[in-house]
DNA sequence: CGGTTGTTTGAACTGATTCAATCTGTGTGG
DNA sequence: CCACACAGATTGAATCAGTTCAAACAACCG
């Protein structure tokens, strides 16, 4: 499996620094630690929440990465979020109509709204932070709709990587495990399989990326950013 | 201009009655209608807000339809939200990445984070209530990706006729006065005008709707809704 | 009336999908 | 160690949806 590579986006570490590196204060990191959990193995590609099913239920995402996704009508698949290490899901009253499902194999601590909620009502500054969090989904969100709505097959695509290596935290220039089957960057990217693909390999040939397996290097950083029009600021409130 | 026609989405009435409609309890709406605030006529497709420009405001639609808008490098916009009346703009920390135009002449009413803040975070019920709307703004923008993502153009673009008939709470079979432009239309379903102009043209032709200048008759709302594949459930929580 | 904004139409072109087949790597059981 | 199964990646050919460019037309307004 790919979940005991050095520096891999799999490696597991605990919720507290995972949520300290998020940009939580350390005794507040605590009080969601000490909440009442549970840890989840969840299998890639695996059913995991169904669209539909109530979300009583905060996750944290402790090593490898959550999606959310819907299905079209015509059971065509779109994953409408993703969420890495120290990023959550937060419950909601009612059913939700996406799915959850994991990208690559992941730790997931899994809580109950009934714990969550108390605890950050009393707590303005955890209000504050989710607050934060929330706004930078949506406007990762945003950026998403102009990527599908705006951008050609290679832009959506670069721009995926580069978010990706962002939010994985990879520096410039060093190498990526590449999360994403190429069908999920076609769910992501609103395309096909097939065409991410030749979208790929193109970018191969000009130089942009090195592919071994699923390691992806970047050996253009600028001309990948300028490709994928991929301006960071949106991921940092 | 569009703002004196009865029933017309523009039809002016008070930020009070207007919240209360979108859910939130009367002592609630007072208080926030007795906030500092002005109220100002916003001109369609003129600057409004500029991306990156600061948002320390909130803004509540009293009349009128706003938008939050991206431009990717290429100079092509994408409509990212919008706000009906009774839906508002919430106050962020630092820059947002998005403008914020008008669809059509609005009347919105603008009070600045630092009286809006303190209110809600003095007020767990007022906070719920924005939970849940922002809650709801997030299930939209997670149909408009599988929108642009996933549907062909003309379902793309009956799935925006259906979601404003139902946001401007139009009833089954009657006329919508159609608040945007085709251009608009372009702007939301990632398309070019010239398509949408085929698309509408053709919906008309399979006798989905009815055209009158911009006024909008649904004279098969069953079909439409299945050409649209519109769950009109997660406009609901 | 002239300026502006929005709609409509045509023709040529391009990018992406679809369908189908093949290839590759990895893990499993005999 | 080999045979097999399976998931994912790759490629080709035909087709089609949507864009682009350009031009004409309509409605409205000061």
């Amino acid at each position: 499996m790919t979940s005991r590579r050095t520096k891999s986006p799999t490696e597991s570490v605990s919720l507290r620094e995972t949520l300290i590196s998020a940009g939580l204060e350390p005794n507040l990191a605590d009080q969601l630690d000490k909440m009442p959990h549970r840890v989840v193995q969840v299998e890639p590609r695996r059913p995991f929440r169904e669209p539909g099913s109530p979300r009583d239920e905060v996750m944290f995402v402790r090593s490898g990465i959550l999606s959310k996704f819907k299905t079209d009508a015509s059971g065509r698949r779109q994953i409408v979020a993703l969420r890495f290490p120290g990023e959550g899901i937060l419950p909601r009253n009612g059913p939700a109509d996406y799915g959850i499902q994991a990208i690559v194999r992941s730790e997931v601590m899994v809580g109950k709204a009934k714990d969550f909620d108390p605890i950050v009502e009393a707590n303005p500054p955890m209000q504050r932070f989710f607050w934060r969090l929330v706004q930078r989904n949506e406007a990762i969100g945003y950026e998403w709709l102009v990527n599908c709505g705006r951008r050609d097959s290679t832009a959506r695509v670069a721009h995926l990587l580069c978010e990706t290596a962002a939010r994985l935290r990879v520096d410039e220039g060093e190498r990526m495990q590449n999360p994403f089957t190429q069908q999920q960057i076609a769910d992501i990217t609103g395309q096909t399989s097939v065409n991410v693909n030749r979208v790929l390999a193109d970018m191969e040939r000009q130089g942009l990326i090195k592919r071994k397996g699923r390691e992806i290097e970047f050996t253009d950083w600028p001309e990948m950013r300028r490709v994928a029009s991929f301006q960071p600021a949106y991921l940092t409130i």
